[in-house]
RNA sequence: GGCGCGGUAGCCAAGUGGUAAGGCCGAGCUCUGCAAAAGCUCUAUCGCCGGUUCGAUUCCGGCCCGCGCCUCCA
């Protein structure tokens, strides 16, 4: 059955299928920039299309899906860094670049097939820019920039649906002087010697020394990597206008063929009802989560539990419940057997994944069928749904923390008055590790320490 | 001002023209020195007002409230 997906251009969901005669589906999505680490609202949007990709695999065939996301490691807030630590780009990039590798792999989001670099991609951006301006859809600006003239492009708008006369004027007048047109964007910076450091390479022919803008590496790199026309495109809402509009732009100037036959925008994450911000405060990196004592799981979990195209709305109450969930899931699944299962037992969850990606609903379908009990579930099904839903259920449960020797100590004090059975010694006891922080389990042949969720 | 999205139980969140999945929390019960774990049970008429309809939470209109984007933010 095939995947139907929400299409930004067409409004409408629609199959996704691949349309070159190899029958692989070219999948690009939009990319991180690496100066800081990426917060949980990046994540949600990079979760939702390991997800998308998980379907795409199990839909075509392992083979027969690529994959490819891109790494920003240059623009203007990359540049920022390096001049705000004095210390080289690459340096920066590199920091960072393996932050969120790591913070990959935690959530368990499988790693794309080709993972480019703008700055590895420079000569393929300078040549397209230079297709561009051959082709009079760019024009040099007097301080040796180059900009897209977005007059030249009668299709600019599809996506957005936003007219060059509607956008409200605000500070992009800081530029305005070199550009034809407010509206026209930059596809190579001129080097500036005060901001730019030693970052620049040698710009298209007739234009000055300097760096890409941001939108060509994408045309660029998906040109290089999956062809002129691509099956999917991703990214969150927030690129929707100007980076997917301006790639278009690009790329259909250049290449004179459609860039991507679908568009699909996952919605943002929003924390305390807004989104997420340094400055109000709201703004959670994965290690922040990890710190409180969250498993990176329940965090994978918790970014599924809304519908991706709507605005989520996060609280650390939903990585508790996202925690309990997996709980359930895994004693679940320590229940199955390896075999005797039902082919068709988990159809509902694959068929809400498959209607445009219903993560929430798809869940609702899970536990329905996990509440009805191990009855034609075998492991092979159940791990089936595990990995559409990216759910490492043996990674831990929740990092464990060694109890300090104080709290050890109250618990083995507790422990004996136990054993003796002083019940009244062994409440107080617990009580004391509460006040601490601490949860003491018993079982029977012993007990376990917890620190309890900090708020 | 332009474009778009949303308002469903204490919290999070699906969904459908015929009286509303699921998770968490909470309550009760079973079990258990206590706690935890496990099991069972219980908890909503879907922002407001009209309209269409045999019937609307689901379609249409109006209103109220919230959120996002509008040139470099996933």
């Amino acid at each position: 059955m095939a995947i139907q997906l929400y299409d930004s251009l067409t409004r409408s969901l629609k199959p996704l299928r691949p349309s070159q005669p190899d029958g692989v589906f070219r999948f690009y999505n939009c990319g991180p920039t690496v100066y800081a680490p990426a917060h949980i609202g990046n994540f949600r949007t990079f979760v939702v299309n390991d997800v998308l990709r998980r379907l795409l695999e199990l839909e075509f065939g392992p083979d027969k899906v690529k994959h490819v996301r891109n790494l920003t490691d240059v623009d203007d807030r990359t540049i920022g860094q390096t001049q705000k630590e004095k210390r080289p780009l690459a340096e920066i990039t590199k920091k960072w670049t393996d932050k969120f590798h790591a913070d990959c792999a935690a959530l368990n989001c499988l790693p794309p097939h080709v993972e480019p670099t703008a700055t590895g991609h420079i000569p393929e951006q300078v040549s397209m820019i230079e297709c561009l301006m051959e082709k009079g859809n760019a024009y040099r600006a007097a301080d040796g920039s180059v900009y897209f003239k977005i007059d030249s492009f009668p299709g600019y708008g599809a996506l957005s649906r936003i007219k060059e006369r509607e956008l409200k004027i605000t500070n992009a007048v800081a530029d305005a002087d070199h550009k034809d047109s407010v509206s026209d964007f930059a596809l190579w910076k001129a080097y500036k010697p005060a901001e730019d450091g030693d970052v620049k390479w040698p710009g298209p022919r007739g234009a000055s020394e300097g760096r890409p803008g941001w939108h060509i590496e994408c045309s660029a790199m998906s040109k290089k990597h999956l062809g002129d026309t691509i099956d999917l495109h991703t990214g969150g809402v927030d690129l929707l206008f100007p980076h997917h509009e301006n790639e278009i732009a690009q790329s259909q100037c250049c290449n004179g063929t459609t860039f991507a036959n679908h568009w699909y925008h996952s919605e943002h994450l929003l924390v305390d009802g807004t989104t997420m911000s340094k400055s109000k405060g709201n703004y959670y990196t994965l290690s922040d989560l990890l710190e409180k004592g969250y498993s990176p799981m329940a965090v994978r979990y918790a970014l599924l539990a809304g519908h991706p195209r709507k605005q989520l709305n996060f609280t650390l109450d939903s990585l508790h419940a996202a925690e309990k969930a997996l709980s359930t899931l895994r004693s679940y699944r320590a229940t199955l057997s390896a075999q005797g299962g039902t082919p068709d037992t988990f159809a509902a969850v694959f068929a809400a994944l498959d209607d445009d990606l219903n993560t929430p609903g798809a869940l609702g379908a899970l536990f329905t069928l996990v509440n009805r009990g191990t009855a034609g579930v075998d492991t092979a099904g159940f791990d089936r749904v595990m990995f559409a839903l990216g759910f490492d259920l043996n990674a831990a449960s929740a990092p464990k923390a060694e109890a300090p020797a104080a709290v050890s100590a109250l618990a083995e004090k507790r422990w004996a008055a136990k054993q003796s059975k002083d019940f009244a010694a062994a409440d107080a006891l617990r009580k004391e590790l509460t006040a601490a922080g601490w949860s003491m389990l018993d079982r029977k042949d012993g007990y376990s320490l917890e620190p309890l969720k900090k708020a």
